[in-house]
DNA sequence: CCCGTATTCCGCCAAG
DNA sequence: GACTTGGCGGAATACG
């Protein structure tokens, strides 16, 4: 199972058949034939499999600077927001694959003004996207474990700063901590404990960027007891100590 | 589900 | 003084 990761780009996750877990944007989807996946720019996500072990998708990742500047307002509006799942309509799909499948095969080929190419089928894919009916979208997850992994993921963004047990947490949510314990590793690909910890170093992180808080002020914040450990642990997962880390991204 | 063990984390202090 | 790094023992949690 792939590691949970970020990155700067826009990711696309078409899935073509078979079943698929993803977690974004702290929760949890279960992507079907037909569904994308769309992952937006810095968002934690991962993916596991689920009961159907066989699948096959179509994978476009891109940044927004390769969108054309007069089509850019497109990924500022709602399904672009936030990391999402949406389903294309059966009719849409196939012309939708056509156009993912073409994308890719221009990227691989370069034949010449392959990525202009590319940049008019990204916009008419965003635009399928758009039109595509939202409102009736997102049954968030057909598996009763996945909507309770998602309560919790998302407890925890909201409570971080607090305390968090894995055995205080799994009694507000009616299950054993062993339990809990597996199943958020299974669908996250993070431990319970890891996750509160990326959850809290990324919020420092947005911290030290956006204020001129002390280190110090910003490891209570988001939970930390004692600046030493919050190093640590900051360097561990940033990789930089957080001055350090405020220096890199001064703009 | 419970258990024992291994691993990692956390709070604390000390030092650079 | 603020930040960073390191070591240590007990606690939490991961593993099988």
């Amino acid at each position: 199972m792939p590691r949970p990761h970020t990155h700067t780009a826009y990711e696309l996750y078409y899935l073509l058949h078979g079943e698929r877990v993803y977690f974004m944007n702290g929760g949890v989807y279960t992507a079907q034939k037909g569904d994308m996946v769309i992952v937006i720019p810095n968002d934690l996500h991962a993916t596991a499999s689920s009961e159907v072990a066989e699948f096959e998708r179509l994978l476009v990742n891109f940044s927004p600077e390769f969108v054309s500047d007069s089509d850019r307002f497109l990924l500022e509006l709602p399904p672009f927001r936030e990391s999402t799942l949406i389903r294309f309509p059966r009719k849409e799909q196939s012309e939708v694959e056509r156009l993912l499948t073409q994308m890719l095969t221009e990227c691989k080929e370069r034949c010449s003004h392959w990525d202009t190419a590319v940049r008019h089928m990204l916009t008419e894919l965003l635009i399928r996207i758009h039109r595509t009916d939202l409102a009736a979208q997102n049954p968030p997850s057909s598996h009763p474990m996945h909507q309770k992994v998602s309560e919790i993921a998302s407890y925890i963004q909201r409570h971080y700063k607090q305390r968090l047990s894995l055995e205080d947490t799994a009694a507000r949510f009616f299950i054993s901590p062993a339990y809990l314990s597996r199943i958020f590793l299974k669908l996250t690909g993070l431990h319970f404990s890891e996750y509160i910890r990326v959850v809290r170093i990324r919020e420092s992180q947005h911290l030290l960027r956006t204020t001129k808080l002390k280190v110090q002020a910003i490891a209570e914040q988001v939970g930390f007891e004692h600046i030493s450990h919050f190093n640590k642990t900051f360097k561990k997962i940033a990789g930089v100590s957080p001055l350090h880390y405020r220096e890199q991204n001064k703009r």
